[in-house]
DNA sequence: AGGACACCTAGCCATATAGACAGGTAACAG
DNA sequence: CTGTTACCTGTCTATATGGCTAGGTGTCCT
């Protein structure tokens, strides 16, 4: 959909510096993503007073970043997955980057924490997962520098998150089906099997196929909990 | 509705500036309240680069919320109810301020839009409602200053939706009391009725009599719905 | 003393749901 | 061609839930 840049036109930027080995006195550029317009100034105004980083753009869509990494080819992007209302195109975005861009390093500064996106996240390359309401103000910072040198940085509890997560007997980062996705929004809407049914054409069987995954892949054994823990997930 | 602020009350504090008419060069003090830095920082950035409008001091609780009131009596405080785990101690707080410090405009500045908070607070006296990821960054610094003047602020759709509240048949802003959040939280943890029921020591009748209140309260028809609805008014 | 309220209990009944089974289709990649 | 994946359908049963009506207790306020 956007096949705009690829290695070569990057090479032409910076042709001679091997990556997390650059100057100390060129500046590690960074391009800010979130929706909120109080976020993006927040952060811009804390890295700004982080010696050697600097903001070089800000996005509030996912296409808004892929046109910014483009044209800037920023050293580290910090970016809040919810930038859409589909969680799952985030991810997406992130791995299109990592893969178009991989001078390019993710963070992502989220609002909440979500086992399955972290888990899923950590396999489409990005190297960073804070939370906005954990880190202090000197972290995201030292983050960024740290992120853009290969390294990876979780905010507390995330680790361990990940660490428990691959020990779990369930598997990990099961993706979510759009369909699934659809099925649980009403779902949570408070529609019965029955109407959840007819109002995506399918039967009532289905319908409890659809939730009887989403539940399995969640950990959940009612839709209440179900709900609850999509909603924890960032899918809702 | 809302007879708390007396005019001898403020002439005490500024006896010769009518409301709203105040001398053009007294900023506008404002406290922010936030447990989030980004968000401390950025509104902060943002309402200083608003002429007349200053900053005087942040809190992150609200028991310093409280404090720094006392400490610096600003013009205007700019919180988010989800200052701990509990949106009712913020609520709360709020009524408390209004008594208190009369000469104080509360304005609240949320993260999700919840019809039970909202109409909550308009009851508790506060004057604004915006919500982070509406707001764009020259109406903050408006904002501030119209509810400083004794005017009421509300985001987009929020206005609506408490003309919508106050017309529909189901009572407004009822009360969740501490059993329904006790229920309510078990329920959204999986819980069966009869599993919830041993957990607090009352009989399958009592939960489902707790949760059938809460649906009515928040308007919903099944647990999945009620799980949702909570979560988006701040409940869980 | 009376009223308002949180809280608890009981029983009824239709319907919804969880959880398991066994299977079919289409698209797509090795 | 074969395996994988998303998606869809069906049948079965025990249990959970929603919606209702009709009570009880104690506490606190007026």
């Amino acid at each position: 959909m956007n096949d705009l840049v690829r290695p070569e036109t990057r090479a032409d930027i910076r042709p001679d510096v091997p990556l997390g080995r650059r100057s100390p006195h060129s500046k590690t550029r960074v391009l800010v993503a979130d929706r909120n317009v109080i976020i993006r100034i927040g952060v811009r105004a804390i890295l700004e007073r982080t010696p050697g980083v600097a903001v070089v753009a800000e996005a509030t869509t996912y296409d808004a970043v892929l046109d910014a990494v483009d044209e800037h080819g920023p050293d580290v992007l910090v970016i809040d997955l919810d930038l859409g209302d589909d969680t799952t195109r985030g991810l997406q975005l992130c791995e299109e980057i990592t893969n178009r861009y991989p001078q390019t390093k993710i963070m992502i500064l989220a609002s909440a924490l979500s086992e399955f996106v972290v888990v899923d996240a950590m396999r489409r390359g990005v190297t960073g997962y804070l939370l906005k309401d954990d880190v202090k103000a000197d972290e995201l910072g030292k983050a960024v520098k740290t992120v853009q040198d290969g390294e990876v940085v979780m905010g507390k509890g995330i680790g361990n998150l990940v660490a428990h997560s691959l020990g779990s007997n369930r598997e990990i980062g099961e993706h979510v089906t759009d369909r699934e996705l659809e099925v649980l929004k009403l779902c949570s809407r408070g529609l019965s099997n029955k109407q959840i049914a007819s109002s995506i054409y399918v039967t009532e069987s289905t319908v409890k196929f659809h939730l009887q995954n989403l539940s399995r892949k969640l950990g959940a054994h009612r839709r209440a909990e179900l709900v609850h823990k999509a909603t924890a997930a960032g899918l809702l």
